[in-house]
RNA sequence: GCACCGUUAGCUCAACUGGAUAGAGCGUUGGUCUACGGAACCAAAGGCUAGGGAUUCGAAUUCCUUACGGUGCACCA
C-alpha cells in the first residue's frame, strides 16, 4: 500500500495541492522518530505561520486510525508512525501468498520493451568488458517482465565489417579446420590477433576483397563466415546459460543489410541527406552535434546507418513502448545522433529510445587490450569464483550434497553481482581480489542469509496461521524492508538501474541477520514462534525474488 | 580546443531526487562461540561531501566557476 498517498489524502493545507504534499513526504533519519515525515517549511510562506506551528496543527488535526497510528510534530516536521501490526500482517500475508510473484505487478500492462544488450562480436571471446552490458541488460529484461511488460531481448550481433574479411584472410593463410574445430573461438581470435600484428600490405588488400566477397554472396567466403558465426554462437550460448541470460532475437548488424536502402531513400526524399567531403551526412549542427555519417565516400554504409534501420525495424516489428540500448557510455554521442536523426525524420517514437549507458571496465594496470594479451576472459573469472566457492563449501560444509551445483550458484552469482551492485555509470577497475571476496556486501552474503532462513524454516515449517503481537524494533525493520520490495523493483525499472535491487537485497539481508541474531525463532515463546517463522519465510521470499531478478541462483543450503 | 560524465571515510561505494545527526562494506582496533548455520552479529576510530562562489527556511543533491580524472568529437563498430 502507498502510505505516502494515504497520508497526503488526509492532509489539507490551504493553497497546497495533494500532489505537492505527496511529493514532499520524506523518510525520517531514524526509525524511532517515525516512518514518514512531512517537512512543513515550504508551507510557511503560503500560510504565513512558522513551520513549527503548522506542523503542530497538522499533527493535531491528523485523524489517526489503524493504518497511521500516530502523528506528532517535531521541529517543523510532522512525523507519522504507521501501525506496524497491520503492516506486518499485510506484508507477510502478501509475501507468503504471492510467493515467487511477490513484488511483481501489472503496471506494464503488456506493453513491449525491447532491450538491446550483450551484443557480442563474431569471433571475439567474452571478456570482462562484456559483462556489464550482459548482466545489466539481463536484469532489466527480468525486471520488466516481472512488472507486467513484455520484454524482448535482442542480441545485436557484431557480424558486419571488414574485420571479417581479415579473419577469413588470416584463416586462409595460417589456419586449418582441425585447429579451429578444436580451439573454438579462441583459435579464431588468435588468427585475428595475428592478422593485426603480422599482415602485409598485400594481405590487407586481400582482406578487403574477402569482405567484398561475403557481401556479394560468394559461396566459400560465406561458408567460412557462417562457420565462424556458428562457433561463436555455440560458445556464447554456453556462457549465457551459465549466467542465466536469455534472448528472443539474434538479429545482428548483417540482418539489416537489405533494410538500409529504404532509410537512405527516405532521408534523401526528406532533404536531410547532404554531401560533405564526399560522404553523405545528416547535418546536426542546429542541434549542437557533429554530423551523422550515413554513407562513406565509397558508398558503403556505416554503424549509424544500420542502427537507424534497426530502430525502424524494431518499431515496426515489436511496436515497442520503449527500446533500450544497454551500451557503454563511449557511445553517448552516437546514440544522441541516431535518436536525433530519427526525430527529424518525423518518427515521433524517437523519444522512446533510451541509451542505458554504463561505465567502462579497466584493469589495475590500465585499459584492456586484446592485442597485447592484456585481457581477462570471463570464463576464467567464472572458473576461479566457482573453484573458490567449492573450496569454501568443502571446508565448511563437507557433507553437503550437490556441492558442485551450489558452488556454481555461489561463484557465478558473485560474478554477476559484482557487475550489478554499483551505479551502472561508474567505471569499474576489475580485480580478482574484489570478485573473489565473499564477505560483506556481496551476493554470497545474501545467499548465505537465504540458506540460514531456509534452514530455520525446514526445521520449524511455515505456520498455517500466526498472531501478530507487539513488535520488537528488529522485527519491525524486517517487516518494513520486506514491504519495500515492490517499490524497489519499480524504481529499478524506472531508472534502468538494477543496482537498486541488488542494494535492496543486501539491505534486507542485513536487517534479517540482525533480527536472526537478536531474536530466537524456533525456541520463541507462545505466539512469537509462529510469527517469526512467518516473518522469516516472507523475508526469504523477498530475498529469493530479488536475487532471481538479477539472474543469481539461490541454493537451499550452502 | 569543444561537449558529455565522474570526484563523498584509508579503499570500494550508498544516500528514497532539496529535508532533521551524510550511511554501508572492506581494512584497522576491541568484543559476541551452551549456535535456529561464525560466509554471521555488536562496538570504536575514521568526513569542511575536491576547492571557491550563488540560489533558500534548508544543498552531497540545483546553478556558475576552478582543479583533477574519464569518454567522445568524419568516413571503424
Amino acid at each position: 500500500m502507498d502510505y505516502k498517498k494515504y497520508i497526503a489524502q488526509k492532509i489539507k493545507v490551504e493553497g497546497v495541492s495533494e500532489d505537492e504534499v505527496y511529493s514532499s513526504i520524506a523518510l525520517p533519519p531514524n526509525p524511532e522518530m517515525g516512518d514518514y515525515a512531512l517537512p512543513c517549511f515550504k508551507f510557511a510562506k503560503v500560510l504565513r505561520k512558522s513551520p513549527a506551528i503548522i506542523a503542530q496543527s497538522l499533527a493535531a488535526e491528523y485523524p489517526a486510525d489503524d493504518v497511521i497510528e500516530k502523528a506528532e510534530a517535531v521541529n517543523g516536521y510532522v512525523n507519522f508512525t504507521i501501525n506496524k501490526l497491520a503492516l506486518a500482517r499485510e506484508t507477510i500475508d502478501e509475501a507468503l501468498s504471492q510467493g515467487e510473484k511477490y513484488g511483481s505487478s501489472d503496471i506494464g500492462g503488456g506493453r513491449t520493451v525491447c532491450i538491446d544488450y550483450s551484443s557480442v562480436n563474431i569471433a571475439k571471446p567474452f571478456h570482462i568488458g562484456h559483462l556489464s552490458t550482459t548482466a545489466i541488460g539481463s536484469a532489466l529484461y527480468k525486471i520488466f517482465n516481472f512488472l507486467g511488460f513484455k520484454a524482448v531481448g535482442i542480441n545485436h550481433l557484431g557480424d558486419y565489417g571488414t574485420q571479417f574479411g581479415k579473419l577469413i584472410c588470416a584463416y586462409k593463410h595460417w589456419g586449418n579446420r582441425d585447429e579451429v574445430e578444436k580451439g573454438g573461438i579462441h583459435a579464431i581470435n588468435d588468427l585475428y590477433v595475428r592478422f593485426n600484428s603480422e599482415a602485409t600490405e598485400e594481405m590487407e588488400h586481400e582482406a578487403r576483397e574477402y569482405f567484398r566477397l561475403i557481401e556479394s554472396g560468394d559461396k566459400e567466403a560465406n561458408e567460412l563466415f557462417d562457420w565462424f558465426k556458428e562457433l561463436t554462437l555455440k560458445y556464447v550460448k554456453g556462457i549465457y546459460q551459465k549466467l542465466n541470460v536469455q534472448f528472443d532475437s539474434y538479429a545482428g548488424e548483417r540482418f539489416y543489410t537489405d533494410k538500409m536502402q529504404p532509410v537512405i531513400d527516405e532521408l534523401r526524399e526528406k532533404g536531410l541527406l547532404k554531401e560533405s567531403e564526399g560522404a553523405q551526412i545528416v547535418d546536426l549542427e542546429p542541434y549542437g552535434m557533429p554530423p551523422c555519417l550515413i554513407l562513406r565516400s565509397d558508398g558503403a554504409s556505416l554503424y549509424a546507418t544500420r542502427d537507424l534501420a534497426a530502430a525502424i525495424y524494431r518499431k515496426k516489428t515489436y511496436d515497442f513502448y520503449k527500446c533500450l540500448y544497454v551500451v557503454a557510455y563511449q557511445q553517448n554521442l552516437h546514440f544522441k545522433q541516431v535518436f536525433k536523426v530519427l526525430e527529424i525524420m518525423g518518427r515521433e517514437w524517437a523519444k522512446d529510445l533510451v541509451h542505458v549507458a554504463y561505465g567502462m571496465v579497466s584493469l589495475e594496470d590500465g585499459a584492456m587490450s586484446t592485442r597485447k594479451g592484456k585481457v581477462v576472459w570471463l570464463e576464467d573469472v567464472i572458473n576461479r569464483c566457482v573453484e573458490k566457492a567449492y573450496g569454501i563449501i568443502s571446508e565448511k560444509n563437507p557433507e553437503l550434497e550437490n556441492k558442485q551445483d551450489v558452488a556454481q550458484k555461489v561463484g557465478i552469482g558473485a560474478v554477476i553481482f559484482g557487475a550489478l551492485y554499483n551505479n551502472k555509470i561508474k567505471d569499474i577497475v576489475f580485480s580478482y581480489d574484489k570478485v573473489l571476496s565473499f564477505e560483506g556486501e556481496t551476493s554470497v552474503y545474501v545467499q548465505y542469509t537465504c540458506a540460514r532462513a531456509n534452514s530455520v524454516i525446514s526445521k520449524g515449517g511455515v505456520p498455517a496461521s500466526y498472531a501478530v503481537g507487539e513488535l520488537l524494533p528488529q522485527e519491525a525493520e524486517v517487516v518494513k524492508a520486506i514491504a519495500a520490495f515492490p517499490q524497489a523493483v519499480q524504481d529499478a525499472a524506472e531508472k534502468y538501474e538494477p543496482s537498486i535491487v541488488a542494494r535492496y537485497a543486501v539491505d534486507l539481508a542485513q536487517k534479517f541477520n540482525k533480527f536472526y541474531f537478536d531474536c530466537k525463532i524456533l525456541t520463541a515463546e507462545g505466539d512469537k514462534k509462529n510469527f517469526r517463522l512467518a516473518l522469516t519465510s516472507a523475508a526469504l521470499t523477498a530475498l529469493r525474488n530479488a536475487l532471481t531478478l538479477l539472474g543469481i541462483g539461490v541454493p537451499e543450503q550452502m
